[in-house]
DNA sequence: TATACTTTGATAAATATTGCACAATATAAA
DNA sequence: TTTATATTGTGCAATATTTATCAAAGTATA
């Protein structure tokens, strides 16, 4: 049974916002009320939670806590993953602050960075060790994820690094480079220069259409 | 003359790959080469950069030289944006080191958070004011583009503030939440809890199908 | 109970995106 | 010059994803 990744991404929202309406006391919600607070057609949100099985009543909606579980059960596995972070500077630090990264569903078992000032410190309880030394760390500890904070120049030597470590399964990168990973390794990209640029050229295309329009406008009052 | 999503995505990440090709010297590319390191099909690439018009030469390939200007003018507007960052916590000064932010087409002119230690101090050369000045001082200065960078319980009204601000077109979030934004407001939203949430899904998934695998191999064997 | 209204789940239609195949063009070699 | 090889640009086919539609099923009300 495989699952799109549009589809996956609109479950995590969902769930994070079923959540939230939980909390606020709420029991039962429809489709159209979700769909509406994430900007998602009513239609997309119940093909959506439709698919793993029926889980809402026709004429009344879904459950909220009944169908939170029913999320949370379909995205998380029933394991902790074992986690290390590499490059432990400003962005390294931020996320391991950060809530996403305040999850039981993961531990954090190993930092590295180069800064000689950091390595074998440590950092919010962590150990940090020097990068050269990930193919041995990460085999012993037995790392499956890697969350890589790296500089770009850094990215490609870390991954092959870190590729070397049998039990890894997955990367998760926030590096503004293009790496080569392994077939065998899950590889994802949060990529803020690429968001950013993104974001750029679609304000510049809506300007461009705002001059057509009023262009047009003028036109039209002639 | 729309361009989707995807396409941008692509374009971005061939520009950067371009970028590096061109410091290493080398003049001609083909669309399989840069499939090949960007782990996308040669007919996608084509269909990307012939998008804008004959570029390639046929039986040649691309000169990377031009093929990276040309690239650079789709994506980039002619002018700077004016920014401001909500949030200078961790995550925000991360992103104001970052390289990405580290570009010609944007100047970020304004911080805002409530942490009083920091309000009417300046901050890696920039003012921060109070967040509840938000819509008095970007109307002042003009800013296009927020980024959003605060915790998600603030999320909400921070967007309410700066939506107050005529000239504000975008807004890139960093935060982990479902807010509602205007609909004449650009809204991307780069979500570190929903990628994590994803690659958990995914790697689940994995060792579903493995094990499944494992199953059908000792069946043959029978 | 009958009628009107709500909302799901499922199927079908519409869109969007990707990938294939090949003619057109360029270069290199025979 | 002819032939072989490389590589683009593009129309079309194949997939994937989203949206619309509607019967089925629940609730509320007269």
């Amino acid at each position: 049974m495989r699952v799109a990744e549009p589809t996956v991404e609109r479950l995590v929202q969902y769930f994070r916002l079923l959540q939230q309406i939980q909390k606020e006391g709420q029991e039962v919600v429809s489709s159209l009320q979700i769909g509406q607070l994430l900007g998602i057609k009513a239609s997309q949100v119940r093909k959506d939670l439709s698919y793993f099985g029926e889980i809402g009543k026709r004429g009344v909606g879904y459950n909220v806590k009944r169908l939170c579980g029913h999320i949370e059960n379909i995205l998380s596995s029933p394991k902790v993953w074992k986690v290390a972070l590499a490059g432990v500077g400003n962005l390294g630090m931020a996320l391991m602050g950060h809530t996403a990264f305040q999850s039981y569903k993961f531990n954090v078992e190993a930092l590295f960075d180069v800064d000689p000032e950091k390595v074998d410190s440590d950092i919010m309880g962590i150990h940090c060790w020097n990068v050269v030394d990930m193919p041995r760390i990460m085999e012993e500890k037995g790392i499956e994820v890697l969350i890589l904070a790296v500089p770009a120049s850094a990215a490609q030597t870390c991954v092959d690094r870190a590729a070397e470590c049998k039990r890894l399964k997955g990367i998760l990168a926030f590096t503004p480079a293009s790496v080569v990973v392994p077939d065998n390794i899950l590889f994802y990209t949060v990529d803020i220069f690429v968001e950013l640029e993104k974001l750029m050229f679609f304000l510049k295309q809506q300007e461009k259409n705002n001059k057509l329009y009023s262009t047009n406008e003028e036109n039209m009052l002639k």
